[in-house]
RNA sequence: GGCCCGUUGGUGAAGUGGUUUAACACACAUGCCUUUCACGCAUGCAUUCAUGGGUUCAAAUCCCGUACGGGUCACCA
């Protein structure tokens, strides 16, 4: 018995050679400095703003070289597999900004000449890499149960030794071919392990883009490459035959695979396969009370992508949220850049966070209002008629009735230098604008916010004064202003600040207090954008019928 | 437990041995403003960079120890 028969015997079934699929994935022609990237998800359909910002670093190193980002499904874990997984990813990412150049595009269909790009259709070709790693004697089967490795793990915990598949630990290492061969033969369950050369007691050093230099001892422990379950491959194994064959430049992937790096740089030593840059990026955390966690889908609500849909935040807030924590440098930038497309800002390795980011609901809110408030009307129109069309039928049918309206509301004290910066999200727009129509307005009962002048006598006294005596719909601002000021003249308030708090007991009040019944009267809301347009839009005979009511 | 990584204000952070008496932004507080809130403007908010030691004329920046936090040690990715 050779170790080719043995191979052959385990890979009775293939019909691909390695050397025919080194043929068959050419090198990819790049330019200079081109860099490929990918995205490589389990097939859960579950995406969230890790996996965002994650996904955005990655395109975005790929994209701003003039390289190739792609995405890739990582189902070797069959459990895994969730229904319609992939189009949700997709859509997820689509609606992030977040597109791929190869990849699957639907549950069946993929583009790109380097796929399959879902690792579950690999299989024949991971088996002809095991294969030859077999006749190479870099692999071995081994017949070792999950009981024997527990025996293991035990008594190393009681020898305080360490963990793992490993030197003496490595049993079917060291089987003859014969025997593996019977064994086999025999129908006994078997996974492939890799045959490490490597010393634990020797260094190794590499340069994580990310972390910096670090420095590891040698991987020495035979890890399972093939599982017997599916036959398809462990992750590790995974890794090194699509990144090569797929011509990834630099895997940027989760820290936790950091400690994961000497075994994927002998892998590819031993395949003779020059491996590709790391950068492992810490996750995004998230603050609990006192502690520091990573963001949890089940416990963060803004972890999850549909809370920014549902909530109608801007996805070009949080494109940008997610990028000034990926790059803490690119808020300058973006302040000083608001009209330039976000890929023209370049991302640094060296500006990623080391220790991960703290997710900032605060800071992103932040971000959208002022997002929000640099668009034109008829722009937040526009996409609050989305928003609403999906979440709030009502109001879309009504914004809808009264467009021209609507955007002129949506335009007060918008487009000048410093717009208000009343909502970050279109859900909440309605809260700030409904008394504008009289739908609403005069739909349920109503409850004003009365500051000082409570009293419903005196409340009326001044707005019939107003209203028959001094608003006409054709004044200009400063006419308005001053007409209110004459208005408080009369009824013993003050139309002077500076003479009201010099002796505010002369006074019955100021033109404060005026202009706040005027407005609770109109909106009652003590809480609006500018009262003269407001006024403007609402008309004379409206705002007649709202002082009648009372 | 072994092996790795990290630690600058309420938060994100700038900073890579010397104009750093630690930038900027968010948050917060106070004040100002010919209409409240908001916006805006102004001011305040780390004598100090987890901690102890060392190197140096000089350290947040380099080295070592300690503490705390995180990752990993699966036929899961």
């Amino acid at each position: 018995m050779t170790r080719n028969d043995l191979a052959n015997l385990i890979f009775k079934d293939l019909n691909v050679s390695y050397e025919d699929i080194l043929k068959k994935y050419p090198k990819r022609d790049l330019k200079e400095g081109a860099v490929v990237t990918r995205y490589a998800p389990s097939p859960t359909g579950f995406v969230h703003m890790g996996n965002i910002y994650a996904a955005f670093i990655e395109r975005k190193i790929a994209k701003q070289t003039g390289g190739v980002f792609y995405l890739r499904i990582e189902d070797t874990d069959q459990k895994r597999y969730v229904e319609n997984g992939i189009e949700r990813i997709l859509e997820d990412m689509k609606n992030f900004h977040i597109e791929f150049d190869e990849g699957p595009i639907n549950e069946l269909e993929e583009k790109g000449s380097y796929g399959p790009y879902i690792q579950s259709k690999r299989k024949d070709i991971y088996g002809a890499f095991v294969k030859h790693l077999i006749e190479c004697d870099l692999a071995y089967p081994c017949f070792c149960s999950e009981e024997d490795l527990k025996n293991m793990r035990e008594h190393q915990m009681e020898v305080k030794d360490r963990l793992g598949y490993y030197g003496k630990y490595a049993k079917c290492r060291n089987l003859s071919i014969d025997e593996a061969y019977k064994r086999i033969q025999n129908g006994e369950k078997y996974v492939i392990r890799f045959k490490s050369q490597g010393n634990f007691d020797k260094k190794i050093i590499f340069n994580d883009l990310v972390k910096g230099k670090i420095e590891f001892p040698e991987n020495d422990k035979d890890e399972v490459i093939l599982k017997s379950s599916d036959g398809l491959p462990t992750y590790h194994f995974a890794h090194l035959v699509d990144d090569f064959l797929m011509g990834t430049t630099h895997v940027i992937r989760d820290q936790n695979w950091l400690s994961s790096v000497p075994l994927h740089l002998e892998l590819f030593k031993s395949c003779g396969i020059k491996p590709p840059k790391y950068a492992h990026i810490s996750p995004v955390n998230k603050k609990d009370g006192d502690a520091i966690r990573k963001l949890s889908k089940r416990k963060d609500k803004e972890a999850a992508v549909s809370y920014y849909h549902e909530l109608g935040i801007p996805v070009p807030a949080v494109i940008a949220y997610i990028a000034t924590i990926a790059n803490s440098n690119f808020e300058a930038w973006y302040d000083n850049n608001i009209d330039k497309d976000l890929d023209e800002f370049t991302l640094t390795f060296n500006k990623i966070s080391k220790s991960g980011p703290l997710f900032d609901v605060e800071k992103l809110n932040s971000i959208a209002r002022d997002y929000i408030s640099r668009l034109k009307a008829s722009e937040v129109y526009d996409n609050l008629l989305k928003w609403t069309l999906e979440f709030d039928k009502d109001f879309s049918d009504l914004i809808q009735k009264y467009k021209d309206y609507t955007i002129n509301i949506l335009n007060i004290e918008r487009e000048q230098k410093k717009p208000r910066k009343d909502f970050y999200c279109y859900s909440e727009i309605k809260t700030y604008i409904w008394y504008m129509y009289d739908e609403l307005f005069f739909k349920d009962k109503l409850n004003y916010e009365w500051q000082n002048i409570k009293d419903k006598n005196e409340i009326k006294e001044i707005l019939n004064n107003y209203i028959d005596n001094y608003y006409s719909e054709l004044d200009d601002k400063d006419t308005w202003f001053n007409k209110m000021k004459s208005l408080c003249d009369n009824l013993g308030y003050a139309s002077n600040m500076k003479e009201y708090k010099e002796n505010p007991d002369n006074y019955k009040g100021s033109i404060v207090d005026i202009s706040m019944v005027i407005r609770v009267a109109l909106t009652t809301k003590s809480m609006t954008p500018d009262l003269y347009d407001i006024m403007k839009l609402l008309g004379k005979d409206r705002i007649k019928e709202r002082i009648n009511i009372l």
